[in-house]
DNA sequence: ATCCAGGATC
DNA sequence: GATCCTGGAT
């Protein structure tokens, strides 16, 4: 009964997969670089948001070797908006070494690819399935869901059980005739129809068998144990400015936004005055707050408090590790959406 | 305003 | 098990 279950499953699957209904830019690009990208760019972000930011890379970047000559700040500028910055650092990393050190050639299988700086076992098993056509499943969000729902798993997702239990069922089910296509299908599928909220049950054609639906029970899959609360972080922004040029620097390569750009910041409005007291006549200091935002992370719920100072061109001296920039030269530097907010909202 | 989806790393 | 981001749904 089980296995017959399976055998429809990936039957009526594959039947309904027609990879032309969701034309997307890397589908096209056959080539292990081309998606070996995509997939890095995919981890935890939408395709919606991903498409642009692919064309764009891809036009500056469209080979291992433009990417592995490239530095650092560059690959962030191309990455910046999109999160997760790690991303962009672990794909430069890794580039280099396939470039210099393996003479080019990219790792041979799923094993090798799990080696790949910023590969983990999703992205191991797409590029391996999607370039070379080896019968490794993927086991990402929409498979979690999917599977959840068409055959009533309520193992939770997040515990070691549960990924062992779903990795070998995904497995299972994996067409390995034709793996890159049936792991194309399903998670078309899971993005498309069987969707996280408002799934399209009623053009589903798994009606008939999904357990889910028949148990009316299709919002309580997939199921989850933890979630993640979130602490509260103030952080005090200066933007100190001639009405000409602005002062940035440059963020560590730990924590949050790891190697982006931002305006200098402080613990506290009292830290921020006496770090200016140091540098500049009392008399002359004025600040002005100019914006109030607030911005979530998976965990930290920020509260961004950023003033403003205006000071005399002559006043302006270079300070540690402080970059004095012409306002009109601040697209050359890769900001996290915070920053961009603020742009967005001081340029109106 | 709050909640949530989405993989890798150490 | 904690830490990395953003945008969209509600």
């Amino acid at each position: 009964m089980l296995e017959e279950k399976k055998h429809f499953f990936r039957d009526q699957l594959l039947d309904w997969y027609q990879p032309e209904d969701r034309p997307l830019p890397w589908k096209n690009d056959k080539n292990t670089y081309a998606i070996w990208v995509s997939e890095i760019m995919l981890q935890q972000t939408r395709t919606d948001q991903v498409r642009p930011y692919y064309q764009r890379f891809f036009k500056y970047f469209p080979d291992l070797q433009s990417l592995a000559e490239a530095n650092e700040d560059t690959v962030l500028h191309f990455w910046q908006g999109m999160g997760y910055y790690n991303r962009a650092r672990n794909l430069l990393k890794a580039a280099k070494h396939i470039y210099f050190e393996f003479e080019g050639r990219y790792p041979e299988d799923y094993h090798a690819w799990i080696g790949i700086p910023g590969v983990g076992p999703y992205t191991a098993a797409a590029i391996t399935s999607f370039s070379y056509n080896q019968p490794n499943a993927v086991l990402d969000g929409n498979v979690f869901r999917v599977l959840s729902r068409y055959f009533g798993v309520n193992t939770p997702i997040d515990s070691q059980e549960g990924k062992k239990l779903f990795q070998e069922l995904s497995y299972q089910l994996l067409d390995k005739n034709n793996p890159g296509l049936y792991n194309q299908a399903i998670m078309d599928f899971g993005a498309t129809v069987c969707k996280a909220r408002n799934p399209k049950c009623e053009i589903c054609p798994f009606q008939q068998n999904c357990t889910a639906i028949l148990e009316d029970k299709v919002a309580f899959y997939p199921v989850k144990q933890k979630r993640t609360q979130k602490k509260k972080v103030k952080l005090y922004y200066l933007h100190l400015t001639d009405g000409k040029r602005v002062f940035i620097k440059k963020r560590s390569t730990s924590g949050i936004w790891p190697g982006l750009y931002e305006f200098p910041d402080f613990e506290s409005r009292a830290k921020m005055i006496g770090d200016l007291q140091l540098l500049f006549p009392k008399e002359k200091i004025k600040l002005k707050k100019t914006a109030d935002l607030r911005h979530q992370l998976t965990h930290r719920d920020i509260k961004a408090i950023i003033y403003q100072c205006h000071l005399n061109t002559t006043d302006l001296e270079k300070k540690k590790d402080w970059l004095l920039v012409e306002t009109e030269n601040l697209t050359n530097f890769a900001f996290h959406q915070l920053m961009k907010k603020y742009f967005r909202i001081f340029n109106h």
